[in-house]
DNA sequence: GGCAGTAGGTTCTTCTTGGTAACCACGACC
DNA sequence: GGTCGTGGTTACCAAGAAGAACCTACTGCC
């Protein structure tokens, strides 16, 4: 911003480690951004969980979701599936390592939405406050 | 809390903090978790812009996309918009203090996508290998 | 006069996400 | 014999997110 002998354009300042604007967080929303798999991850880091389990302890979600969200995951590596050829059949829902160490970061989002979400409803407030029927939400 | 005369069920070992199975993390996701959000706001990490710069720095946005990117950030008290009436008008773009705490949170995700890229690409791989055709993405 | 740039708004269409419901096999329970 | 519970799958559908294309109003440049 200051002093310059041919004009900086852009000094990339908190660039996110080199790479272009993008890093890994579009993958990292992708893989968790959806509506459930951060609720069964934390469901699942209080240990094993069975699916009807899981869909009891993640209110409003189908069997549907919840099938697709165990698939994702275990197809990314954060849980593992143990089938017990039981009658009934028995399927067991465990964190990996590397789940496990999902719930750290799902832990950091928890302390930073708690950190702030006072001063984040305070803005909405006042800006729908001042901006009525924008439609924004 | 602890001892209970009536049995515990389910005992919380990795709870978020007391609050329930959520705790603010749907929050964060809901508002950080779109397509665009991150990638405005680690362009604006680099310092101020404009509609045009930032529409230019983020590849793929639409006009109607980083209008309503902008919009939501700034209700939220991530970003300021700051009007200058000249002709045309010039519309400044800025992270606020809670913003740039968000840039922090960015890093974070950042990082973790870093370390687990290739495991979860090998994951990815393995599992498609073992279920050719099953939908799942 | 015509084009580009600036900061959007408006409308239309497409794509993705998630939800609902039905169905399966199998045994247990009543 | 009907229904429940288990762990799914499949088909269908509604809502919202996103994309594409058009519009405004204003000025500076050639």
């Amino acid at each position: 911003m200051s002093v310059g002998h041919t004009a900086v354009t852009t000094q990339p300042v908190v660039t996110c480690g080199g790479e272009r604007e993008d890093c890994g967080i579009r993958e990292v929303l992708d893989r968790i951004g959806d509506k459930w798999s951060v609720l069964v991850v934390v469901e699942l880091a209080q240990g094993v969980r069975r699916f009807r389990q899981l869909q009891r302890a993640v209110p409003g979600i189908s069997q549907r979701m919840l099938t697709l969200t165990v698939r994702r995951l275990e197809r990314d590596g954060m849980i593992t599936r143990t089938v017990h050829p039981t009658i009934p059949p028995q399927v067991e829902y465990a964190l990996t390592p590397m789940g496990h160490s999902l719930t750290h970061l799902v832990r950091t989002l928890a302390d930073w939405s708690a950190e702030h979400r006072d001063a984040i409803a305070l803005a909405r407030r006042d800006w729908d406050e001042l901006n009525p029927g924008s439609g924004v939400r």
